[in-house]
DNA sequence: GATTGACATGTAAAACTCGACACGTCAACA
DNA sequence: TGTTGACGTGTCGAGTTTTACATGTCAATC
């Protein structure tokens, strides 16, 4: 086991690990699924990323595999040692955190459009947001299935928020530009 | 020249041809800095990948040198076909948008705390959005210069609704935390 | 004249990420 | 009985990103 100095590049391990510990043992294959509808929104992985850092953290001791299941199922468990680690991690206040949209860095771009375009732009910006809004509302509606109850909850929120954020920055922008064109 | 068929990994060539775009002509040394001070909220790269995907850009014809000054200093422009180039791109809508962001990773991996650790790593946040917005807020009022003016209204706009967000968000999951945990 | 710090560009190794390939199981339905 | 689709794990190659290394110029200040 090889002690990281740095925090680039925890997230993945820290979010199996937290995916772990909310939602109780679970195989690579729930982890992946699991992954795709809670945080998908703030960090991404696909199971071929997935599996080789379940392994990496069954080597370092952060989980275990406790029981096999037909086709070769692999169930995980946190250990104590894995959760402390992420107790650690998330008490730790860095500076620097990595951040990535590509949805804002379009919007930070929009000024190498001509008016009509970025307008076009932003519009389609509106419809997104508003049939994002319209997915969160159904799942806030929808009762949570038990296994991820407690995480669900700010994560949703939280998605929310930014969605209503995102349109409504795009609408009152949109607003703005026509505002300015027309003078 | 080799044609990229998805469009993976156009992000930072984008924000390049994007930045060169508004603020005309940059040296290698002008971008990262560039980027750093404008879009750094939503892609962040290094000089040591900005110079290569500079010399890229060059070879396809998407930027050329048109001057080179004193300490081996070289000044980009954009081309025709580099502005044909991003307004494609930033009129195609895709579905898939990768957003990775470790703050909200943490945020969606509260519940892994106890009450009283999750409300004091929210009061952080608190704190660290309230510092974010006071610097936020500084820029604003600071008359912007010639060079990135109408490119930082949208960019700052979306920050500052970006950062009040966040600090509403985790003020008042904090109260609820408070709450819950009174009762 | 020497030192410091901003300016300025580059490369190499390691780690991270994605899409594609690859293999095999089990249950349900036709 | 065959086929389909969800379950389930894994590897590989290519591209992206980071950290560290490497080199040198120019202006200002001591």
């Amino acid at each position: 086991m090889s002690i990281r100095i740095y925090d680039v590049g925890m997230s993945l391990r820290m979010a199996l690990l937290g995916l772990l510990s909310v939602s109780g043992p679970a195989s690579g294959y729930d982890l992946t699924k699991l992954f795709e509808s809670t945080i998908n929104h703030a960090w991404q992985a696909r199971h071929s990323q997935i599996y080789p850092e379940l392994n990496k953290l069954a080597a370092d001791g952060l989980v275990t595999v406790e029981e096999e299941g037909p086709r070769g199922r692999k169930t995980y468990t946190i250990t104590e040692e894995g959760s402390r680690t992420i107790r650690e991690w998330m008490l730790t206040t860095g500076p620097a955190r990595s951040a990535r949209d590509e949805k804002t860095l379009r919007a930070f771009l929009l000024p190498t459009l001509k008016p009509e375009e970025a307008l076009e732009v932003l519009r389609e910006t509106v419809r997104e947001c508003e049939a994002k809004l319209a997915v969160l509302e159904e799942i806030e509606r929808r009762p949570s299935r038990p296994r991820t109850a407690g995480f669900g909850r700010y994560a949703l929120d939280l998605g929310l928020r930014h969605t209503r954020m995102m349109r409504d920055w795009a609408a009152e922008t949109a607003e703005e530009i026509e505002r300015a064109s027309r003078s």
